[in-house]
DNA sequence: GTCTATACGAAGATAGAC
DNA sequence: GTCTATCTTCGTATAGAC
């Protein structure tokens, strides 16, 4: 699962303490969803990992090594996610539909930590969204048959992460309400699902 | 429509010089959206603009009140907008979801620009993207008269206001493409205004 | 592997001349 | 109103000790 860090060759237990390199990325990931682009600095993300300034250079030797890092974290775990999706029991439409509001999976983390690094220019976090989305569209079309309802879902898909997200930093996670509306919301779109072209 | 300056009370022609102030606000919009929110700095802005540091700081006490000018600036131009949607002739849901991809106007320039900075910790940005969300969602839901309805066509609008501006800096205006697209997507839209509850 | 100390440049803001 | 210094703080990165 950890496809961004070698397995260890001996764990004495599963309790092995989290390498310093994860942590560093996790420390990264924390401090863009809470506060933002702009606060992600190495001192910001040093503190929070509690390593220092240097110890974190000698794991990313700069901050281009950094963002590079947690980008290769979002790709491994997306490709963990395309299997699940395709074999998710209530369907692929509600799958993403539901994950695209979850927030609380490391995945979803990754992807909002990045959503905020893509705004400030990072040309491989624009790239790197960009690939992710062609992925799950495919698969969306593969599952309804019709591209122009697949992007229309996609494109709602796009709506939430972005209103769940993006549009408002440092929200809860998913609320009761929340879960309601999204049933209702998935009770819209299969009439986009039902009829055919 | 300037709603942002008083009218000059003598103008000689309609070819009378923008005001300085206003130049400003269109250069901050320039540099947000061709070149980020960190690209948008005091220097940066000043030098689009064709003004120094110091001019830019006579008009704007700080960026922070730089960053006000343009929130006031975005406001008011919504505030015609709303307007125009609701007597727009081919109807609203058309109207919405076409001026979510266009790109061209000074309201979506503004919106795009202050998208920018509501990514970096900016609650004010935050909050005047929140506030025209709902007055949006309030004309479409009056339209459409579900709810439930009316929030799946806004989630798509937000889709493609991400997928058209957020998620590709710098990319070009509306082509030929995106408008066979764009009249696909709202085929697949009336599929959800045709039918019911 | 991790730390402290320091160099260097960039960005926001002030002061005062014109 | 607009300009040119100048000050200060912050962020990235290097050097070298431990």
């Amino acid at each position: 699962m950890a496809l961004s860090s070698p397995a260890p060759s001996t764990p004495a237990s599963s309790l092995a303490a989290v390498p310093t390199r994860d942590r560093i990325l996790d420390a990264l990931v924390a401090v863009l969803i809470d506060q933002g682009e702009r606060a992600a600095t190495l001192d910001a993300v040093a503190a929070a990992a509690g390593v220092s300034k240097g110890g974190l250079l000698y794991h990313f030797a700069s901050k281009d090594a950094l963002v590079d890092g947690l980008i290769a974290r979002l790709r491994a775990l997306v490709g963990v996610d395309i299997d699940n999706i395709r074999s998710a029991p209530a369907g692929v439409v509600d799958y993403l539909i539901r994950t695209s509001v979850s927030e609380g999976t490391p995945l979803d983390r990754a992807i909002v930590a990045v959503a905020r690094l893509a705004q400030g220019s990072h040309p491989s976090a624009n790239q790197a969204l960009a690939d992710i989305r062609r992925q799950w569209l495919a698969v969306v079309e593969e599952a309804v048959g019709d591209p122009g309802t697949a992007e229309a879902i996609m494109l709602i898909s796009d709506g939430l992460y972005y209103e769940s997200t993006l549009a408002h930093p440092g929200a809860p996670a998913t609320s009761g309400q929340d879960a309601a509306a999204l049933d209702r919301l998935l009770g819209v779109i299969e009439r986009l699902t039902a009829t055919g072209t």
